[in-house]
DNA sequence: TAGAACCCTGGAGTGCACTCTAAGCAAGCG
DNA sequence: CGCTTGCTTAGAGTGCACTCCAGGGTTCTA
């Protein structure tokens, strides 16, 4: 099941709005192949195999590709599109509003400034909670100085 | 379950190790009593009673004081405590680790250093998290820019 | 002293994001 | 040829963090 980490970058070229490409690189994408089993990409994302299924049905990725047979064959653009929902994953969006995202992409221009504005949101959200993690760590910082100080002080002389 | 244990005034001895007062002002504190209702608290909190009271069962919160009749009075002790709980909250940190520090907490004194490295480590994962928002902001930033680039200059025919 | 508004308990229910099951098809191998 | 492995589907199950309910007691206000 080991996959050659031979990074052979990639990279859709599209000049348009497609279905997203980031900005650096999202992943550690194998060969410069095109076609990808459900288990290659299950590795590749650290997602399952279910979870992938499941993407798919509940609409977070639109129809993916089949072989002759019936089995998924996922392309590079369906990695890029794993990554960035990945990247909005990790800000807590909720799935359903990254369906929704997925949802304004397949309907083509017309929803172009809604996307953008969905995306801005998600934008102030992601800064929000960066902030409040700052804050956070300036609690913690706090509260682990405070041990360390009374570690020193004279009390429970650990190992 | 958490029975026995039945002090939980304010609190313990030790000089320094209390149930954890935050660095500035955890919350927009109310006057300056030390009885509140369960209401009152989630009106401060944002949490709602129900939540408050499934804290407590869960071991969340050592046993709250109670009124003559059986109602709870929770003190400003409790509040900072719930204070900091909401920190650890945002930081995505499992309940059960939470309580896992709050039982510590009633451990008492020896239970010093593991409570020093769960901060320390809650602190390695709000740094990690940090880091992660960043990137995301930054694939959200050059996304955004795209957007905002096109819509300068309208390109994009295909459906 | 009534009625509204609040509080109590144990336990059941909800929503989210998976995660797994069952039953079956398909390809590679000795 | 049968075995193993990997894939397919619809649908059921899981774990978490609440959230609510039923059926009662308490407290405040008029």
């Amino acid at each position: 099941m080991t996959e050659t980490m031979t990074v052979t970058e990639t990279q859709t070229t599209s000049a348009g709005v497609d279905t997203c490409a980031s900005a650096p690189r999202p992943h550690p994408r194998p060969e410069g192949q095109d076609r990808y089993t459900i288990s290659e990409v299950a590795a590749f994302t650290g997602l399952s195999a279910h979870t992938l299924r499941w993407y798919e049905r509940i609409g977070l990725m639109s129809h993916v590709d089949r072989s002759h047979t019936g089995q998924r064959r996922f392309t590079n653009a369906d990695l890029d599109w794993l990554g960035f929902v990945g990247k909005l994953r990790l800000t807590g969006m909720p799935v359903a509003d990254m369906v929704r995202y997925a949802e304004l992409l397949r309907e083509g221009d017309h929803t172009f400034d809604e996307r953008k504005e969905l995306l801005e949101a998600t934008r102030r959200d992601v800064r929000t909670r960066i902030a409040e993690l700052q804050d956070t760590l300036a609690v913690l910082d706090y509260k682990i100085e405070f041990y360390a100080g009374a570690q020193r002080a004279p009390e429970r002389p650990s190992a």
